[in-house]
DNA sequence: CCATGCAGTTAACAACTGTTCTCCGTAAGG
DNA sequence: CCTTACGGAGAACAGTTGTTAACTGCATGG
């Protein structure tokens, strides 16, 4: 349907995503609520006045990054979460996942860690929406899996959201140790495979004391 | 032996508490990274290069915050964490301390939650200490308890670090309930006490597979 | 009682901010 | 081909920021 879309709207695609690069990495060392048009404008060698074209605020160009943060990442959610069904295996390849990604997109995952509970009200929002749904979905998914028999729609969501917490935390520490020597990088993998493998005990034995 | 200490450094620590307040509140909308000293000097109504006395910059005054905000909270955790052994009992009042934790002082959770992965260093440093040594007295206390035979100090440590994440977890969800209706918090204490019921399930059954 | 030190004030600085209005060049669409 | 629409530039605005300097009044310690 999309025909090669004119040269008009490709430039000014261009300097859209110009702007949200340069806010990425202005975001690396600050804020968002303390990100100033300008100094976006400044980084990119545009107009402070072109701004406007694209964003009516800084806040609202925060909500654009965080769908280009966390928006493409739900088919991987799915596809890992239930993958092979050896336990082990699975926790191990969620793991290395997350690193992969950490490791790919850096600054995304700090803006996202950042801006969760930062001070800019509708960027929070559309982060917390972003992560209901990888909670709905981790929810979707462990359903189909048999171990789950007898769980509550309510107790499935109350596990997905452990796992998305942790998830989150995950990446968080590995954000860390991104300069870090490769000894710290692999003290992390081996805590968050651990913290993963004593949840999915905690799972496999939760309808243990009920009939 | 610090006998009532004289009307000139009381007066003293009083506009330097006034300070702490002003901030404190003026970051329920925003993050430190963009947090002036001249408004924070004008919302308690003095002149902002009385600010310096106090505070080299408003980095300065996050670190102290920090300190304000975990600092006095170290004998809780103890306390809590091996109260009763009965383990629903043990969950429940850790999930009431957090609420009631939460209500009395919201803003110094917003604060924490914020500026945990905020924009400023030193701060994120500041707290990440605070949070270790939270995560070693957890362990500490785990240690004590009979349940934890055969477990390593690695293990102990990772388990403690969960208790500690799923601790701040649980508390930025109860902020986000202030203002809403009772049902809502009741909503998130059932979340938060059968997901550390699930975590607790987890570490009853960690060593079943070893010998 | 008097000299010192220090919390807080006042004034001024250059630099920066978001926003408005006016303008320019040019791709797009008839 | 010619008009329109629009991305971007430029200049100017009032207001804000952090930081410096020199000051004032008063509690403090000898």
């Amino acid at each position: 349907m999309s025909h090669t879309l004119g040269i008009r709207q490709a430039q000014k695609q261009k300097t859209r995503q110009a702007l949200l690069d340069a806010a990425l990495r202005l975001l690396e060392e600050q804020s968002l609520s303390s990100l100033g048009l300008r100094e976006v404008t400044r980084a990119v060698g545009v107009a402070p006045t072109a701004f406007y074209r694209h964003f009516r605020s800084t806040a609202d160009l925060g909500v654009a990054l965080v769908e280009e943060a966390l928006g493409s990442l739900h088919p991987m959610i799915r596809t890992t979460v239930s993958a092979v069904d050896d336990h082990d295996e699975r926790i191990k390849r969620a793991v290395e996942l997350i690193a992969r990604h950490v490791d790919a997109y850096p600054a995304h995952v700090r803006f996202i860690a950042r801006e969760r509970h930062g001070g800019v009200q509708p960027v929070r929002e559309a982060i917390r929406e972003q992560l209901a749904r990888f909670t709905e979905e981790v929810r979707t998914e462990l359903a189909k899996d048999p171990e789950s028999a007898g769980w509550s729609d309510d107790d499935l969501l109350m596990l997905a959201g452990l796992y998305v917490d942790q998830m989150l935390s995950t990446a968080s520490l590995f954000l860390e140790t991104l300069e870090a020597p490769e000894e710290e990088r692999r003290r992390v993998e081996r805590l968050a495979t651990r913290q993963l493998r004593l949840i999915g005990i905690g799972r496999s034995h939760w309808r243990d004391g009920t009939t």
